[in-house]
DNA sequence: CATTAGCACTCGGAAGGAATGAGTGCTAAA
DNA sequence: TTTAGCACTCATTCCTTCCGAGTGCTAATG
């Protein structure tokens, strides 16, 4: 795809007003916008240029020219500014990460809420689950004589407890027991390994059946949560700031796909990239097919990817949504970075 | 406001058919639905009563009639049958309730979802944020040479932890001084109570002030986190199966109130009744002054209720509506209750 | 006196033009 | 190669007309 400087001036001109009127682009308006010296009758025919190489579309005969999906591909790739953030901008995306809470499902919750805010489209964050997670560690604690605390520790650094209460007084002893039957047994092991033979061997060193699988389900549970994806959107309401979706007809297909976590969740960045653009057709979802979505990756520690997203209509100012993704997306990775750093990390529940 | 058997049985079946049909009910069409053995010409006198009492209201001269918010209310207090959950619902319901996450979160989420699902409307979970919560116990456990482990128990038994790392090894005598100065100066309070000067007449009896701080603010984190407000709305996008809000005008105002955290967490179920219906105009907020809220109160355990509910047209299925409310909210009455019962309860986190 | 048949009337909504105007494509001149 | 000029296109807007469901009223009926 060969332009010239001027044809390329005038997609941009067509990209950059068309994202900001939604309006088919015209002539005359490309003349203001741009700096070229010439007639409009020559933007027509560059345009009809632009069109016929399937850069630009006509929405009729009598209309001004809108970007085709090619067009805002070739605009991303090759047109596009880099867009500088605002301190206002790095401000609010820096509240969301120095939130007070650090449970992983509020800062997502929150990423994905200003993210939304700022950029004014539908956002979302999603952690891609953990393959396998093991128990790296049981502690066992008595907190009152008939109740006591377990708390899990799975590889990924990650703590979870429960307390539990029993119907008659528990010693010292029985606990040491206990803590170190589960320690012995079932550390190292993944989900799948939890076997009912090994829980059953168990209970018959302990005496007591019920104690041992409590707190062995109790365990599964928390590697099971570890290995599921988490699914945070937020702002749906926004689509209505873009004319697109003025028309129930659209913009329902699209609430209704990203009311689904496992659409949302299907979302990716291929290997090796760090960002994605997917634009209109390119989209593999048929509800995706007349949206965009930008994403982008964050570095979650062990080596897990999460992604963090926004959903919007092909006109959108990608090059904004961009920079906000890639900051939050940066921010995260330091967030979940410091919690293994050995000076004085943290990890929560 | 005293009516006729008769009058009853004819705001019934407007009522009913309305809710069904979407459109202003003739007087043809109650004939059929309701066993009067009168002509239409009387339904339509009767009709008029009805309207002129403010029951009923005729969106136009030449329309059939609608309910009017009293009509609604009237319904709702004398006309309206139980509804009966079939066993498919039911079921659904307690799938919400026999999640394995225990999460409270998770919990509230799934139970806003599957309401949602069930009745075709956007619901909502909240709990309400306990006043003054206190730290009843810390617990400290090394787990390598240089990280150690806080947990964190509140005077509603929840648990939370952190993973702390230190720059350098730390040893036990260290560790048990820590927890004795914590479990001694720092509990009982309430997040007001954690001042400056506790923590530094702490630090000052630690000889490291870095160490006791940190894990401080982690147990104001906690008792923020357990003062602050849980708010879940799921379903968002079921308001478009609703003919009343086809029209985007009606639809965003209400989407907007709906995903303004504070807006849904300020619903609530007066003192004294474990429902709460608000029809139409009833409602205090604008932007649900022509939609109506239901809403069922579920027991948190420490005397704190929860609040579950659901926001629609005023041509709401009340009954239906109520009856899902109730189940779950009974149900997640029953989660909440178990993990206190002295009988191997459990609580998550 | 309550009920009903009959009928004129009302009014929202659908259907069909006509007018408007932004913007094009093409032609012929510079 | 560029540009001025002009005929042409077509979505949008605004009227008008037509249709019919459903009413309210009147006069007749048991």
């Amino acid at each position: 795809m060969e332009l010239t400087a001027r044809q390329k001036s005038i997609l941009r001109a067509v990209v950059e007003i068309y994202i900001e009127t939604a309006e088919p682009v015209g002539s005359k308006s490309i003349l203001a916008h741009s700096d070229l010296n010439v007639s409009s009758a020559t933007i027509r025919n560059e345009m009809a240029a632009l069109t016929e190489m399937g850069l630009l579309e006509q929405p009729h005969t009598s209309a001004g020219r809108v970007p085709a999906p090619k067009g805002y591909r070739f605009y991303v790739n090759a047109l596009m500014d880099e867009h500088r953030l605002s301190l206002q901008e790095t401000q609010r995306l820096n509240e969301a990460l120095h939130l007070k809470m650090r449970e992983l499902d509020r800062v997502m919750d929150e990423a994905g809420k200003v993210v939304s805010k700022l950029t004014q489209y539908p956002a979302f964050a999603l952690t891609s689950g953990k393959a396998r997670v093991t128990v790296k560690r049981f502690d066992v604690m008595q907190v009152e004589r008939r109740a006591f605390i377990v708390v899990v520790m799975t590889d990924n650094d990650h703590l979870s407890n429960r307390l539990f209460r029993l119907p008659q007084d528990m010693d010292r002893d029985r606990l040491q027991l206990l803590a170190s039957l589960l320690n012995g047994s079932f550390t190292g092991l993944t989900l799948e390994e939890f076997t009912p033979e090994l829980v059953r061997s168990a209970s018959n060193a302990m005496g007591d059946g019920s104690l041992v699988s409590m707190v062995v389900s109790f365990a599964m549970e928390v590697l099971e949560e570890q290995q599921s994806k988490l699914v945070h959107t937020a702002g749906l309401e926004s689509i209505f700031t873009h004319p697109e979706y003025r028309d129930l007809s659209r913009a329902q297909p699209l609430m209704r796909y990203l009311s689904q976590e496992e659409n949302v969740g299907a979302l990716s960045v291929p290997e090796g990239q760090t960002t994605n653009i997917l634009i209109g057709p390119e989209n593999v979802h048929e509800a995706l097919k007349d949206s965009s979505v930008v994403l982008a990756t964050y570095d979650m520690g062990d080596d897990t990817r999460g992604v963090i997203g926004v959903v919007g209509p092909t006109r959108m100012d990608y090059a904004t949504v961009l920079a906000h993704l890639e900051y939050m997306a940066k921010g995260l990775s330091q967030l979940f970075g410091q919690q293994r750093l050995p000076t004085a990390g943290e990890k929560e529940e």
